[in-house]
DNA sequence: GCCAACGTTGGC
DNA sequence: GCCAACGTTGGC
């Protein structure tokens, strides 16, 4: 099973917003990027673990887990001249983007801040975390690979 | 609100 | 295929 991280606005789509929806489950539609594109697409698998982050806001940091329900299909809001993220040169019969379904497994017993994640990054320079694309600068991937690694090392700060 | 970093677009 | 211009992301 592997272990991913995904960015969200919470003012768009939060993790409470996950909780809430019926079932708990979500598509995750709208990435218009070609390297999360092929994450979905090809890598992210049933029951994978992802951890939820909030971005763009007060606070920016890790606020829950989900895992992957449904995998890589396209999104077919792509397709749709009033949605808000339409593409017009994504065809039905050669779809552009995909998307997988999330669904909420539980918030995380606090905010573990990106602040935080970074600091720990400076500090054990050879450490796991030193790879992680979110603690670098200038990163702007909304989906990431987390290795076992990481994933546990973060839990453990919880 | 600012702005650095980055991805995409399109002219050539 | 290069690269300048542009739009977006997202921390601060």
């Amino acid at each position: 099973m592997a272990h991913w991280l995904m960015k969200s606005e919470p003012d768009a789509f939060g993790i409470d917003d996950l909780a809430s929806r019926p079932g708990q489950t979500e598509p995750w539609d709208g990435v218009r990027n070609y390297q999360a594109r092929n994450m979905m697409r090809d890598e992210m698998k049933v029951g994978d673990q992802v951890f939820f982050y909030h971005s763009n806001c007060k606070e920016p940091g890790i606020v829950g887990i989900a895992q992957v329900v449904r995998e890589g299909y396209p999104d077919h809001t792509a397709f749709d001249p009033n949605a808000n993220y339409h593409d017009p040169k994504s065809d039905p019969n050669n779809p552009r983007w995909f998307m997988v379904d999330l669904k909420y497994v539980r918030h995380t017993k606090r905010t573990i801040t990106l602040a935080e994640l970074k600091a720990l990054a400076a500090d054990h320079p050879a450490g796991p975390l030193a790879h992680l694309p979110l603690v670098r600068r200038g990163n702007r991937l909304s989906i990431m690979p987390v290795t076992d690694e990481q994933w546990r090392l973060i839990l453990d700060l919880e």
